[in-house]
DNA sequence: GCTTCATTTGGCATAATAGCCAAATGTTTT
DNA sequence: AAAACATTTGGCTATTATGCCAAATGAAGC
């Protein structure tokens, strides 16, 4: 079979692949923007919904949607004068749920169960 | 039955919590330390072993182990002249394939097989 | 004990991030 | 069209992250 592409190709890739990862991770790396994925769990929320929830000047929240936006996590919608941000990505939930257990299992040093 | 906790106390336990997931977010977010921590996933490696396969300074590779340490995600041990590391949370490496499966959700629209 | 090898640490320059305020944008109401 | 409301953007400063070089540490061999 004849290769797919060359050993440069292929480290390209892999190295577009970590960055990949390290952008979507670096975008949850903030405990608001955290919070902000959290209360998007359940449903779609405007921007006055959120900020309540956050002693932040309102333009920080902005500046964290819109971050989050860019890296996909999540997307907004205009309905009137508001501006409803929902969760793109809800496979990113369980991702947490993970980072929890693996979080208790450097304190309890069993992990996963195991 | 009382309550446990006051809502100021929950509060604290919440952001905290947040700070928790987010620290370990952040040690994560860097495609070297992505690249560190897969190849640690099979077996623990001694650092020139490491170093071999990034284009960076061997200083900033120990710097990024040891940030990795301090995160908790890897434990290092000496053995002769070399020091080597491993994997301490084992968990991670299934978050990073559930990041794998949240970016391509990210292009193709659909989610979690959804 | 001095040299060599493996790794870490300190110091520094540069870049990226966070958060506030004020100004700008877009929408609805009057 | 002016005022009010919701949100974003620009600009600024302070803090933090990154990465290199050189120097320090620690172990092994001579």
């Amino acid at each position: 079979m004849k290769p797919v592409m060359t050993q440069a190709q292929t480290h390209t890739q892999s190295q577009e692949r970590l960055n990949s990862r390290a952008a979507l991770l670096k975008a949850l790396a903030h405990p608001t923007r955290l919070w902000l994925v959290e209360q998007l769990e359940q449903q779609e929320r405007c921007v006055c919904e959120l900020t309540d929830g956050v002693d932040a000047d309102i333009s920080t929240v902005s500046k964290h949607l819109s971050l989050l936006r860019q890296a996909g996590i999540v997307a907004s919608r205009r309905e009137g004068k508001q501006i409803y941000y929902r969760l793109e990505t809800p496979c990113l939930l369980g991702m947490l749920t993970c980072i929890e257990t693996a979080l208790e299992a450097q304190t309890s040093k069993s992990c996963c169960g195991r």
